[in-house]
RNA sequence: GGGUUGGUGGUCUAGUCUGGUUAUGACACCUCCUUGACAUGGAGGAGGCCGGCAGUUCAAAUCUGCCCCAACCCA
């Protein structure tokens, strides 16, 4: 990564394409991904006009700049690569853009490590500025390490989710929603992160496991109608005893009924509440009777709300104690549990206390365990249409298919409207006042977006409901999934035109964009929110389809993470192979399917680079470069030409359908098995031909083309260096603006071709098994076979003296060996007698009746041996390739015809030589 | 606790939706071969009965039920 390194690999050589010497991956790679970028090969072009179906688009979301580049970045982004460098020479334009995702929590607290500060001590602007310069050196270095991955993305349409462009839409999104009905402001309890002093929304939260204490605590009962005068109920949060509003014990305890109804005085705070029946409690849990506090988790909201409780709060935005806490007054919540235990026990109402260990639910950004709080939100409706977007869900393409359920069912499970303020200092602040008398919301105007209310005017002079002149700016910011669900709306330039009173796109062409690509740990928010909110502003699914990829893990199967300390970093596997290697090892899973990191695989990635180098050697010093097209090709080119377009068709189609692991596999076993290892061989006995010329070259350009979108640098490297000519514009002249290849229409004799292959094969097991080199001279093969136009390729290949096409079956003596049946015909049609027909045949209890002839049982099959020659001269084989008119196999009670049973043949040769048997020729040696 | 997805030779994986009887390929392993690119190559071989149990069926890796294991999502 190191720049003296790469200059020392630089020399002369390798600063023009070529291919000399072997493969230099280091030198290539950064090469090539310089002059993309420079030369603005990936860059697209907009135009309003252009058919939406020719623009191919693609909404990645932005990655968090603070967080480090990870396998899963590596690996999500070499997938939408894959897509991308396709659909660019498939189907013509692509939008390939890049975000930075710089607004939020995550970068404020990334500048808060950085510098050594608290935001706190800052204005807000103040502390925005350095959230900005903070975020600029880690997105300088995001995206080198971006293009060190050698996708193709336009480096000319990034965008940042904290940039005023972006602030706008996101300000502008606010107002139509705002003006559609959809939002509205509401005092409720809301999730609070005490640490970061703001509301959080449910999708924040995770559960940590924590050590904890159940403490017993005595509550008196100050009523009298019934015997007891206390009751004990379990707690972990004994500090929020002063906020206990009430008391609950289920309707179904018989035990604690007495209770219900009565009043309990609350210890050391000397507070009275009631004592209330409801089918929530969990009579599991403790003693079965449980306190309500305003609030120490999601139940006690429940409460709270159904039973009409008040509010006691006493516990402050920063996890302090308030007044209502009397003497604690001031303590953290942590301070005050221990002092209130404490006291509780010199009063004697803490009757037990123990350890225990429990979940906790934490905010995912610092870790703190979260608190409840009720204050004044804005929320975004989204409850009442669950079912538009189930919908918009079923119009999408899910790539795998399966991933569309964990959709539905986060829909399914929604109960909250979104929340999306944060009383927080950096980010896109509510374009909002409210009338300092009458609280009446006063809304930007949209032509003056972005605003920030702490320091620009209302546009307004006075309230217009009651005509007061003081305004309050609203301090909060917006959650950042409300700015990052936007991003197709920013790629498209979604913005309102003021003339036309509408909305309008810069680029209508784009949207809706075709591939949305993520993980899928966040179908729930991300992908859900963007929905959300690109459907409420335009009426139309924002893609046409996602993708949804997996985790990479590490190589024992298990999750990458810190605390295992089984991280792999992509500088890491980088510095090692070759960016390429990586992305061919990035092709071998299944789009949706979690995958280990293994090293082998990065491996097999570098050979096949050097197969693919050294193959393109070959091949250059086979035929020139630009051969003409022969009036006539000969069977062996022709059908190689002819395998090749039904790999493009086959290859073509995997694209399509984003099964680039499929793609890959039947791509590299037609290059390496097909190609190098069968067509080259017999090519370079052929080199003068000019029907092998042609197809080896179109073979070997179309290869090239068809790696293109995996090996990006190693395709460009000798496509470069091989056919095109020297100064020509990248654009012009990369492999990667070129056209995807499309079948030909060549038509060969593909059984001849195959049944050469077979007899190849054949003289290749021989030559092992006689452990004799492979261009070892055989003496005199004879084949009997259907191999027309192809004996000149076996005979040069394996070195072949004197090959000899025969016409009639050699002279073998045949008995039958096994007969084989069709089951899936069989099946159906005789049902359960099936196993009668299998031990019939097993026990020799069955007879073959031919044209008529003598019954030969299985007897005298088995004994009477018969020379085929002198009864099938057709054919080698006789066993069903082509069924004689009649044949009829009797057995257990049935007679099977032709189409049902084939019989298989032991041969035995007794004439000179060794005879090898293939699927559908005879091969007879002779030394 | 609920849900989703997956469990195929030593490792990774195809096949499972549309049941049919020698289960795909790669890596590793063993044997052999220096041939006009590549020995970082080539040819060949051995190795699995498809997580477990039960069922449906003439027939199950493939369908059904239960169980075990793993990951993820939600409590």
């Amino acid at each position: 990564m190191d720049a003296p390194e790469r200059e020392a690999d630089n020399d002369a050589a390798h600063e023009e394409p070529s291919l000399e010497g072997e493969y230099e991956p280091e030198a290539v790679e950064s090469r090539w991904q310089r002059r993309w970028v420079d030369e603005e090969v990936y860059a697209y072009e907009s135009d309003p006009e252009r058919d939406p179906n020719t623009v191919y688009a693609i909404d990645t979301p932005p990655p968090t700049v603070s967080g480090s580049l990870h396998m899963g970045h590596l690996y999500g982004h070499t997938l939408q690569d894959f897509a991308a460098r396709f659909q660019r020479m498939a189907d013509g334009e692509v939008l390939f853009p890049f975000g930075y995702d710089d607004n939020g929590i995550a970068s404020e607290r990334l500048t808060e490590q950085e510098l050594d500060i608290r935001h706190q001590d800052y204005e807000r602007r103040e502390f925005q500025e350095l959230c900005r310069e903070v975020c600029q050196e880690y997105e300088a270095e995001f995206t080198e390490k971006m293009q060190g991955l050698g996708c193709s993305i336009d480096w000319n349409n990034t965008y940042k989710t904290i940039e005023p462009r972006v602030q706008r839409v996101s300000q502008l999104s606010f107002i139509d929603l705002y003006e559609q009905g959809r939002e509205y402001r509401k005092k409720a309890p809301a999730i609070w992160c005490p640490d970061c002093e703001t509301a959080i929304s449910q999708v924040e939260m995770e559960d940590d496991e924590r050590g904890s204490h159940f403490n017993d605590i005595a509550f008196e009962v100050a009523s009298d109608g019934t015997d007891r005068d206390e009751f004990v109920i379990s707690t972990t949060r004994p500090e929020l005893i002063p906020a206990c509003v009430s008391v609950f014990v289920h309707p179904d305890d018989d035990e604690n009924q007495d209770l219900v109804g009565e009043t309990a005085r609350i210890p050391i705070f000397g507070h009275e509440v009631p004592i209330i029946a409801d089918d929530r409690v969990d009579m599991e849990k403790g003693s079965g009777i449980v306190m309500c506090c305003t609030f120490g988790d999601q139940k006690d909201i429940e409460w709270y709300q159904a039973h009409d409780l008040p509010l006691r709060v006493a516990i402050d935005e920063s996890a302090t104690m308030t007044d209502l806490a009397g003497d604690y007054e001031g303590l953290s919540t942590e301070e005050a549990r221990e002092a209130i235990v404490e006291d509780l026990e010199d009063e004697g109402y803490l009757r037990d206390r123990w350890e225990i260990s429990h979940t906790v639910q934490v905010h995912e950004r610092c870790e703190t365990p979260v608190e409840f709080r009720v204050s004044k939100q804005w929320y975004v409706e989204i409850l009442d249409h669950k079912e538009e977007y189930l919908e918009a869900g079923r119009e999408m393409d899910w790539y795998p298919e399966k991933m569309f359920t964990r959709y539905k069912h986060w829909i399914e499970g929604l109960e909250w409207d979104w929340l999306i303020s944060r009383q927080r200092d950096s980010g896109i602040p509510f374009p909002v006042w409210y009338c300092a008398d009458c609280d009446t919301e006063i809304v930007a105007e949209k032509a003056e977006l972005p605003v920030d209310p702490l320091s620009d005017e209302p546009p307004v002079d006075s309230c217009p409901e009651c005509g007061h002149d003081e305004f309050v700016p609203e301090d909060d910011v917006f959650d950042t999934w409300a700015t990052s669900s936007l991003t197709p709306l920013i790629n498209a330039g979604w913005d309102w035109d003021a003339d036309a009173e509408e909305f309008r796109m810069e680029k209508p062409e784009l949207y809706p964009f075709d591939l949305r690509p993520q993980g899928h740990d966040i179908i729930s928010f991300w992908l859900f929110h963007t929905v959300v909110k690109c459907y409420e502003h335009t009426g139309e699914v924002p893609f046409d389809a996602t993708m949804i990829n997996g985790h990479v893990l590490d190589e024992n199967r298990e999750k990458m993470s810190k605390s295992k300390g089984n991280i792999v970093a992509p500088d890491e596997v980088l510095a090692d192979y070759p960016v390429d290697a990586v992305r061919f090892w990035a092709a071998s899973a299944a789009v949706g399917d979690d995958f280990p990191y293994q090293e082998k695989d990065l491996r097999a990635g570098e050979k096949l680079l050097r197969k693919l180098w050294n193959a393109s050697k070959l091949t250059d010093t086979l035929a020139p470069r630009d051969p003409e097209e022969p009036e006539e090709l000969e069977p062996i080119d022709r059908w190689l030409l002819a395998e090749l377009d039904d790999a493009i068709a086959e290859l073509t189609a995997h694209f399509e359908e984003y099964e680039f692991a499929k793609a890959r596999d039947r791509l590299r076993t037609f290059f390496w098995n097909t190609f190098c290892d069968d067509y080259l061989e017999i090519a370079k006995g052929r080199e003068d031909n000019p029907s092998t010329q042609y197809a080896l070259r179109t073979a070997h350009r179309t290869f090239l083309e068809l790696w293109a979108p995996f090996l990006p640098h190693a395709t460009e490297e000798i496509w470069q260096a091989v056919y095109t000519d020297d100064g020509a514009d990248l654009e012009d002249s990369s492999i990667h603006t070129r056209d995807w290849p499309t079948p030909q229409g060549y038509e060969a004799d593909l059984e001849a071709g195959e049944t050469a292959m077979e007899v190849i094969s054949a003289l290749r097991r021989y030559k092992s098994e006689h452990q004799l080199p492979l261009n070892a001279d055989l003496e005199s093969v004879s084949v009997y076979g259907p191999i027309e136009g192809f004996e000149d390729a076996i005979q040069n290949v394996m070195h072949v003296r004197e090959l000899t096409v025969l016409e009639d079956e050699p002279e073998v003596t045949t008995e039958v060996a096994s007969i084989d049946l069709d089951y899936s015909t069989l099946g159906p049609k005789f049902g359960s007698k099936v196993g009668e027909i299998d031990s019939g045949i097993e026990n020799g209890e069955y007879e073959i009746v031919e044209d008529g002839a003598e019954p030969r049982s299985a007897d005298s099959s088995s004994s009477a041996e018969r020379s085929s020659a002198d009864s099938h001269a057709a054919k080698p084989r006789d066993d069903g390739d082509e069924p004689r008119e009649g044949r009829v196999l009797r057995v257990a009670g049935e007679e099977l015809g032709e189409d049902l049973f084939e019989v298989e043949y032991e041969r035995t040769y007794s004439g000179e030589g060794e005879m090898i048997e293939t699927e559908s020729a005879v091969v007879i040696l002779e030394d």
